[in-house]
DNA sequence: TTCAGTTCTGTTCAAATGAACATCACACCA
DNA sequence: TGGTGTGATGTTCATTTGAACAGAACTGAA
């Protein structure tokens, strides 16, 4: 920790060397008479004593800070934050943009791709760009919505995702939530759903909604989650879901019998998948997606600006 | 080349990633879902669209800056400016001191040192530090100046420096100039000399003086060299020499008898040594000192800073 | 003085990096 | 329709780099 002045020349004139000429190391210590490993010291100690500084221009109207500062906060491994809008519709096609050329520049063209359903997933596989990977897997990772005959939700995201990808759909011919754990026994006794599940608990990359039912949310419309039910969820601390797997403010899934009658990945089984892409935006979402960041429940937040700044906060 | 602002954004997340989080491309890679290679060629391609600025503190009070200009523009393994003196015992001391520094920071203890003379080396050996260096030699490259009896310029240098060092000097038992060719010949066949003079070609270091005869210098004063002789040097377009060599505005050496009467390495045997350090200062030695760096006599310059100026004019 | 602790140094080794090459997809043109 | 070039991508390999280790030099205290 000198700070001889010859010292400081050295530093500065070594980092220059380095840095502004490109020169190797190697070049560097022969130049100036130094070893090779004195100069890589040297160069360690300037970046130390921040002689050397490194700026990084960030391109106007990104919001680059806040998507590092969640990422650090929760160890994420990205997150991306979208400006705020007004219009949920707005909102929704923002945060599926964002989703979706995310998730393409992760991808390959070989991997296993896991998703759920929802009103922003819906944003999000719309603006997925064509694709011709045959080697490809779109896998449902839970069961459809209401009505086992009306359950075109679900797997027709993943129908139409494996399309736009030219990848092999894998569909989960099941409803989201059963009447009863028989049922759902019954169910998983077929071979074409428990090979499904099995699928989709390996997949590479999921993509999953962060929800927070409300009274006219499409959960609750569908009157396969009552009321009672969810009031009693709530009662147990559950602030909102993932695949309707429900979790408290820490991210803990809440252990409720309502979990019995449910087809598809619980939120350990997601939480595994390498890469759990979770949208969501909105002002009710917030504790939400604060909880699943908690919980690590996802790897990489697409959300929007005003959620991230509370985030932070 | 793309400027999509999407691309921008990547580039600014992952140049953030590497350089504030000091995080492998490898782990970036990973994290935001990208191969190996893409991220650095991200990082390049931030690189040149100036999205990643470098910059170095430079010391106040130092010319880091004019050193850098000096060594682009004539290839130099390394400049050295020390601020301009009016007084020329200042000046000296100054550039000794700088030279000394420089030399010792590329000496581990074993190496072969090769020493001119002159008022400027007198100041740099006056500044070395003393070490414990027994595999070290100081051996002199050039004969002692005026009559054999009074050649203690020359060896007197070689000894002091060899004796701070703790190193082994090895002298040259004889003048610089000789009245002849015989006695110059009669001079080589001495075992000694020879020896000392092959030792001395095969110097991992040197340290020289830039000289400029003038009528009161040193050369001028022992009658060895002659008004006329050196009136014919300067005919010949001579603008100085070191150790005794003369060379043009280009740095090539100048023929001339007074070559064959020299006993000391030549121009061509000092520039093959690894690493020649060129000390001189003041206005008058500027042509000269330009001279060295284009004839690339010299691997290291110290100079002041008024003629580092006009070098880079 | 001698001893232990500290710092400085170079060596060795594994990780990280960039360059060269091969491949593939796409677009442009005949 | 079929070249044909261009750009993007991944693989392989050599270089570059930093970390761990070990030895030497120095410091301060007993």
């Amino acid at each position: 920790m000198q700070s001889d002045p010859e010292i400081q020349k050295l530093l500065c004139k070594v980092a220059k060397a380095y840095y502004e000429d490109g020169l190797t190391q190697q070049v560097i210590g022969q130049r100036f008479g130094l070893s090779r490993i004195k100069v890589s010291r040297l160069l360690s100690q300037a970046r130390e004593q921040h002689i050397i500084q490194i700026g990084i221009a960030t391109p106007p109207g990104s919001y680059v800070e806040l998507e590092h500062e969640l990422e650090r906060r929760y160890t994420l491994d990205e997150a991306i934050v979208v400006p705020a809008q007004d219009d949920a519709q707005a909102l929704r096609q923002a945060l599926g943009l964002a989703a979706a050329s995310c998730l393409v520049r992760s991808l390959q063209g070989h991997e296993t791709l896991g998703l759920t359903w929802g009103n922003t997933l819906l944003s999000t596989v719309a603006a997925l760009p064509a694709n011709n990977w045959p080697e490809m897997r779109v896998v449902q990772i839970l069961g459809g919505l209401g009505h086992p005959e009306a359950d075109v939700y679900g797997a027709d995201l993943v129908h139409r995702a494996a399309q736009t990808f030219g990848a092999k759909a894998r569909v989960l011919a099941a409803p989201g939530i059963v009447a009863s754990p028989e049922v759902r026994a019954a169910l998983l006794a077929d071979a074409q759903i428990a090979d499904t599940l099995t699928l989709a608990a390996q997949a590479d990359i999921a993509l999953v909604g962060i929800g927070r039912p409300t009274v006219n949310s499409v959960v609750m419309q569908s009157n396969i989650l009552t009321k009672a039910e969810f009031a009693a969820l709530q009662a147990l601390g559950a602030v909102g879901d993932i695949g309707l797997r429900f979790f408290d403010a820490d991210g803990y899934a809440i252990p409720h019998a309502i979990n019995d009658r449910i087809i598809g990945l619980n939120l350990e089984q997601i939480a595994a998948i390498p890469r759990v892409i979770g949208v969501a935006g909105g002002a009710e979402k917030f504790e939400v997606i604060r909880a699943a960041l908690r919980g690590k429940l996802i790897n990489v937040l697409v959300t929007d600006k005003e959620n991230a700044r509370r985030l932070v906060a």
